[in-house]
RNA sequence: CGGGGUGUAGCGUAGCCCGGUAUCGCGCCACAUUUGGGAUGUGGAGGUCGUAGGUUCGAAUCCUGCCACCCCGACCA
């Protein structure tokens, strides 16, 4: 890494982009605004798909797929939602290419579409387009469908996996009889996210809710989960919306009750995306570069032999093999790493880029005093350890490591939320020290885009256990019933 | 879409002002010596200098058009 962690915010974005490369996540592609995600990167986000499935799984939901071409029409239908997007859809306009007889190949103006098709930026027009053909009675509720997926944007500016204008996610898209019901899933579903951010990234959450400035197109309420990066800058990490009767309403799903009447059905939508990738690069890479959570990481150990002869390596080998075992068998993955093309050293770096938690390394003197060299990624710490035990040493270690990881997280991000009583001190902190300021705001959408012209920060959320209290707001001086979170944000 | 910048080998670059077919590093290939923190030596391969045109005996270099990408803003998970 050229550029430390440390360094000033402008170079941060050269260091992530570097970090990004150089550890095999993913790299730019020839379509502009879209990445390649290599397979080390994908390998990484299949691990977060699996480990999320699972849990949408246990919390009753099933898995479907919808098109992803979207009629201009059924955009249109809501109203909101087609305007917060508007600006950033990929249109498909013609179905046909020809030779111009030139050599060129040229769209067939004659084989244009009779209607419009948008590639889907978010799928809960064509989803309650669909659902209204499953939907009659409330024996058919509720429907708890997710789909995986991808999903075009078209923004002006993209990052790697932070904004691409095509990017992999999940979307969760839930009909209810009853509001509370749907709320109740939405709020289930944020803390399914918030759970997997904090015990499986690592990477501590705030919970909260949006403004309504912030608020999806068409929701009426999102609730959110915001991190915080080492940049002192917030990225929300997932979102969960409840949108009440609105895509209902749009798409004409009624169901009829035990009452025998007529009802519009209550919705959810929810989806966190490999947006994911991002914050898990920024929350915990150091110099050396990633830093994964074991939980998460695709490789958990590897192990390194040292070698001279081949004598050597086939004393190492049997070792390797009965250690091997042992970890598989409890369920902890492995690399061993026998390239005989590199030198440890470089192995031992390219593993660190990479963010391997736990490595090995053994040879020929180890073997004889019957040690390995254990080390761990997240302190760089190292120490000659006995063979005798060694699977249930590292999966302690491992253990240990995810906690630490997160604690680290959690120290830094305490350290970073300052709680401000003027409008000097908030842009004081904002200039000089970054991370989440907590403060009073007078609710309105006026304060909160003249706050954002001024300094460039949003309100991140208003945090779920923030408390009832009694204030004046930073910038108007009108009373306020709460603080919220603002922060620079991705 | 506005403001700024850059295009030379897979990557990073020198050369451009002052015209003579391209420099250096990394990487790659072969062989040897190496292997407990990113090895060393020797040899080698790899280039329509973004693109089209112009000026010239001769263009990476000068002129004109075009294209692409990057950074900063507006938009956004």
């Amino acid at each position: 890494m050229s550029k430390g962690i440390t360094s000033r915010a402008e170079d941060y974005s050269q260091w992530y982009n570097d970090l990004v490369i150089k550890a095999d996540l993913a790299e730019y592609s020839a379509v502009r605004g879209c990445m390649v995600i290599k397979p080390y990167g994908y390998a990484i986000w299949e691990r977060m798909q699996a480990i999320l499935d699972k849990r949408f799984k246990e919390t009753g939901h099933s898995n479907a797929y919808f098109p992803l071409f979207i009629p201009k029409s059924f955009f249109s239908k809501e109203a909101s939602h087609v305007e917060g997007f508007a600006t950033e859809c990929a249109v498909v306009t013609h179905y046909r290419l020809k030779n111009d007889g030139h050599g060129q190949i040229v769209v067939d103006e004659e084989a244009k579409l009779e209607e419009e098709l948008i590639v889907r930026p978010t799928s809960e027009t064509i989803i309650w387009n669909t659902y209204k053909g499953w939907i009659e009675s409330y024996r058919d509720l509720p429907i708890l469908v997710n789909q995986w997926a991808n999903v075009v944007r078209w923004e002006m500016r993209t990052r790697l996996f932070l904004r691409t204008a095509e990017f992999l996610w999940q979307e969760g898209h839930t009909a209810h009889a009853t509001a509370e019901e749907a709320i109740a899933e939405t709020e289930q579903m944020l803390e399914v996210y918030a759970d997997f951010a904090e015990n499986t990234l690592a990477v501590p959450v705030v919970r909260g809710r949006k403004t309504e400035n912030e608020r999806f197109a068409g929701a009426l309420e999102t609730y959110c989960i915001e991190a915080l990066m080492q940049d002192g800058k917030a990225l929300q990490a997932g979102t969960s919306h409840f949108l009440g009767q609105n895509f209902a309403k749009a798409f004409d799903v009624k169901f009829t009750s035990k009452e025998g009447k007529q009802e519009y059905v209550w919705a959810s939508s929810w989806g966190v995306s490999t947006r994911l990738m991002g914050a898990l690069i920024m929350a915990h890479s150091d110099d050396q570069g990633l830093v994964l959570p074991p939980k998460l990481a695709p490789i958990q150990v590897v192990i390194v032999p040292i070698y001279r002869t081949e004598e050597e390596k086939a004393n190492v080998d049997g070792f390797v093999d009965k250690l091997q075992a042992e970890l598989k068998g409890k369920g902890i993955s492995i690399k061993y790493d026998d390239r005989d093309t590199q030198r440890p050293g470089f192995k031992f770096a390219e593993w660190e880029l990479k963010g391997v938690p736990v490595r090995v390394a053994v040879g020929a003197r180890d073997m004889q005093n019957g040690t390995v060299e254990l080390a761990r990624r997240d302190t760089q710490r190292k120490e000659t350890v006995a063979q005798e035990g060694l699977a249930g040493r590292i999966e302690g270690l491992l253990e240990e490591i995810q906690q630490n990881i997160y604690q680290k997280a959690l120290g830094f991000r305490s350290a970073h939320t300052t709680e401000v009583h003027s409008y000097e001190e908030f842009k004081d902190v904002l200039e000089n020290k970054g991370g989440f300021v907590s403060c009073h705001w007078d609710g309105t959408v006026e304060t909160e885009k003249r706050v954002k012209e001024e300094t460039k920060a949003t309100i991140r959320c208003i945090p779920l256990d923030s408390v009832e209290e009694e204030g004046t707001c930073i910038f108007t001086g009108k009373p306020s019933k709460r603080k919220v979170l603002f922060a620079k944000a991705y």
